[in-house]
DNA sequence: TGCCAGGCCCTCTTTAGGGCCTT
């Protein structure tokens, strides 16, 4: 497990809510070291249940892919060992994280890696930003697209990008050198008016 | 049986309400 890095991860799902019945769909992941991504993990995954419409418009996932995909118990097995020890990032990590602590609980797994999350992460660096949309963020800073928005490996690689690009800002913008994954965690956590006395006192701590 | 998300963040706040994000 290297210094810095991390698993971006994204689920497709059949819904917002795993406590009330909604099952991952899709996953997808990138493992991002020395601000590269370094590999890769995608896969359609059979939740044993049949989608809504609305989902198949919003993913372009369709009943018939899934009816071939392998379920999602075999998919999470897999994915446990791609993410391994390392810690996880995602966009709006909350919802990332309900479902895949969910899922690894049907099949007696845990996870050992903390969650950051992006969407907080830009609200405090980018609070110019028209709003904090991964779609949005992506166009605004300008990032690498890859695939098509609402399907798990696009979207885990473009919020692997953007956790590249905020650690680049925050390196370059505010004189920061550790930019440890501790160090994004409490970021996402400080309240937003005192984030600049954060970034501030930070820099000063790190010997500028 | 049927309920049907949850956490952050702002403000006309704290004995609350609503928009933002994720599918």
């Amino acid at each position: 497990m290297g210094n810095c890095s991390v698993v971006v991860l994204d689920f497709e799902t059949t819904g917002l809510s795993p406590h009330y019945g909604d099952r991952a769909i899709e996953i997808g992941a990138v493992l991002i070291s020395d601000n590269e991504i370094v590999d890769r993990f995608q896969s359609l995954m059979n939740p044993g249940m049949r989608i809504s419409s609305f989902i198949e418009d919003y993913t372009g996932i369709t009943n018939k892919m899934l009816s071939t995909a392998p379920p999602v118990d075999e998919v999470m097995a897999d994915f446990h060992s791609f993410m391994d020890q390392h810690h996880l990032v995602a966009h709006n990590a909350g919802f990332d994280c309900r479902f895949l602590d969910a899922e690894l609980d049907r099949i007696r797994r845990k996870r050992v890696g903390e969650f950051a999350c992006s969407m907080l992460l830009s609200r405090r660096i980018y609070p110019e930003a028209p709003n904090h949309k991964l779609e949005t963020l992506v166009r605004y800073k300008k990032l690498k697209t890859t695939g098509v928005h609402h399907r798990a490996l696009a979207d885990a690689e473009m919020t692997g990008h953007l956790w590249i690009e905020i650690l680049n800002n925050l390196k370059e913008s505010f004189d920061l050198r550790d930019v440890s994954f501790d160090f994004m965690r409490r970021l996402s956590k400080v309240p937003k008016a005192k984030v600049p006395l954060f970034l501030k006192k930070a820099a000063e701590e790190q010997g500028y």
